[in-house]
RNA sequence: GAGCCAUUAGCUCAGUCGGUAGAGCAACUGACUUUUAAUCAGUGGGUCGCAGGUUCGAAUCCUGCAUGGCUCACCA
């Protein structure tokens, strides 16, 4: 034997066995990939049914049951062997022994690897030690693992292997199982809450002529039949307003967005927002909606109002405190923007307190940079901040008694921000002045700002009721309804660079 | 984009002062018919992320690169 096939037989020790195993398994006319078992229950169900009764009762009455499942331990004691079955719901233990299941049968067994799929027909027992327990009379083989699993013990720890292989993550660690089911939850008890009050889900176009309804840089594609370019939407927003321009009056949509920035452990090139728009509704209509909905789901998913995120516990029963954004940045720094409201003196206040400000910074940047730089990282219990500048809400109403602010909030709860919302411009004459308002600055470097949507215009010219619109970003929501601190941790695959190896 | 940290067996991790690689689980062989992180005895398994450099000698020191993490910046 050459060295070199020594080196390659070692490399993949664990590989070439298991192989061999297949192999074997084929030669005695056992399929290593097997095709469907009904079964006849979960695990979980095993345990609900049986956990109350004496292993007596249990071998008395002999209940016959059919099971499936991935084999997650194996315990061999000579003649007989116990072993995990983990299925949807949770695991089961096996007992398989040679004069039960015959020669064959258990030869299987013992070859079986972890991580194999196996069927298991037999009675329900009780084993010494008081476990629910399958006795095998016969071992089916649903399909052959050709690698091994992750550590049984420590589950798979290697975050990077975690995000790149989610599948073993979700085998090995079960309370990432636990957090991408309570995600699927909350997304399916919002849309109830939704439908229960007659909204209309909708889906709209990911792929736009033009990238708007958010400050934000879009990815690119191209389309090749019509020879031009399209951006991936960086908002559902335009489209959804068309609609109520439509007549839909209650319409929403949870979807993807996608937006061209750095990944951080709060952002992911694409995510998920819901964006709701209810026609003759205001700004505190939404409020309303948005303390009630979130405060639905939580209770629906969670059992309880009153999460733990972090160090803090977050009281989502509680009436939200609303406030006005001028009114916090006073508390927090002793400046009244209510009275300082020319760009001169706004910058010149920046300059003095030493927030950076952009060169086309006017009144309403700097008002909303001293709100980022002294108040949102103090805002922790569920907080409404309400009335934010023109400049930064080209699509919002402005406010009737100070045309400086519109009629928006959004909402913060844990220092981040968690939903966005305005009395929608429905106002086509001033909506296009917000638009060329936007190009100015685009023109002196804000690479961020809106484009014109000339289409988007003429529907309002058709006419488009007085409107409440909200977006609520859904993977920051599930984050702080899992605990979880990266959003990475409730993104089944986020995005990664690729490697070498994969 | 910047700083700091990490990368060693399939997985989880040690590795001292620079002297050429270790454990547990997993795997293999054997024993064991109620175990449960099964146990007992034995065996095999390594491009120490990659590429250079320093050195008689590098997992270890230096440089560059890759991937990831954290912090900051950017960004809702």
């Amino acid at each position: 034997m050459s060295e070199e096939r020594q080196n390659q037989e070692s490399v993949t020790d664990q590989l070439i066995v298991r192989r061999q195993k297949m192999d074997e398994l084929k030669e005695r006319g056992v399929d290593p990939f097997g095709s469907r078992y009904e079964r006849t229950h979960y695990s979980a169900q095993l345990h609900d049914l049986f956990e109350e009764q004496t292993k007596e009762e249990l071998t008395e009455a002999g209940h016959r049951v059919k099971i499936a499942g991935r084999m997650m331990t194996k315990r061999g004691k000579g003649k007989a062997g116990f072993a995990h079955l983990k299925d949807k719901n949770g695991t089961i233990q096996i007992y398989v022994r040679k004069d039960a299941v015959g020669d064959e049968q258990y030869d299987t067994f013992q070859t079986a690897d972890l991580g194999d799929f196996l069927g298991i027909e037999g009675t329900v027992m009780k084993t010494n030690t008081g476990e629910v327990t399958v006795r095998a009379e016969e071992l089916t083989y649903l399909s052959k693992a050709l690698r091994p699993l992750p550590d049984k013990y420590h589950g798979l720890t290697n975050v990077e292997q975690k995000y790149r292989q989610r599948y073993l993550d979700l085998i090995s660690n079960e309370g990432s199982m636990d957090r991408f089911t309570k995600r699927s939850q909350i997304i399916q008890e919002i849309r109830r809450y939704l439908n229960d009050r007659d909204y209309l889900e909708v889906e709209t176009p990911l792929l736009h002529t033009i990238a708007g309804g958010a400050a934000a840089r879009p990815f690119i594609t191209h389309h090749n039949a019509l020879d031009m370019e399209l951006y991936l939407r960086i908002a559902i927003e335009l489209h959804l307003k068309r609609l109520i321009v439509g007549g839909m009056e209650k319409v929403y949509e949870i979807g993807r967005v996608f937006r061209n920035e750095g990944i951080d452990t709060t952002h992911n090139p694409e995510f998920t927002m819901m964006e709701l728009y209810t026609a003759f509704h205001d700004v505190d209509d939404v409020m309303d909606l948005t303390e009630d909905l979130i405060r639905t789901v939580t209770e629906r998913v969670l059992g309880t109002t009153d999460i733990p995120y972090g160090e803090d516990t977050i009281h989502i029963g509680q009436k939200w405190a609303r406030r006005h954004m001028v009114d916090l940045i006073k508390e927090e720094t002793g400046i009244d923007f209510f009275k300082h409201h020319t760009d001169d003196e706004a910058r010149a206040l920046a300059k003095e307190h030493g927030v950076e400000i952009d060169d086309y910074a006017a009144f309403g940047h700097v008002v909303n940079e001293f709100f980022e730089t002294f108040v949102e990282h103090k805002l922790v219990q569920p907080t409404f901040v309400y009335g934010h500048p023109l400049e930064i809400s080209p699509l919002a109403k402005k406010n009737q008694e100070d045309p400086r602010f519109t009629d928006r909030f959004e909402l913060f709860i844990a220092k981040h921000e968690y939903a966005n919302a305005f009395s929608e411009l429905n106002d086509p004459i001033d909506q296009r002045e917000r638009f060329e308002a936007q190009m100015k600055e685009k023109d002196q470097g804000n690479d961020e700002a809106h484009d014109i949507d000339e289409e988007f215009i003429e529907a309002l010219e058709y006419g488009m009721p007085p409107t409440g619109g909200l977006g609520i970003g859904i993977d920051r929501l599930v984050m702080l309804l899992t605990d979880s601190h990266t959003i990475r941790d409730i993104l089944l695959f986020p995005t990664m660079k690729p490697t070498d190896n994969h």
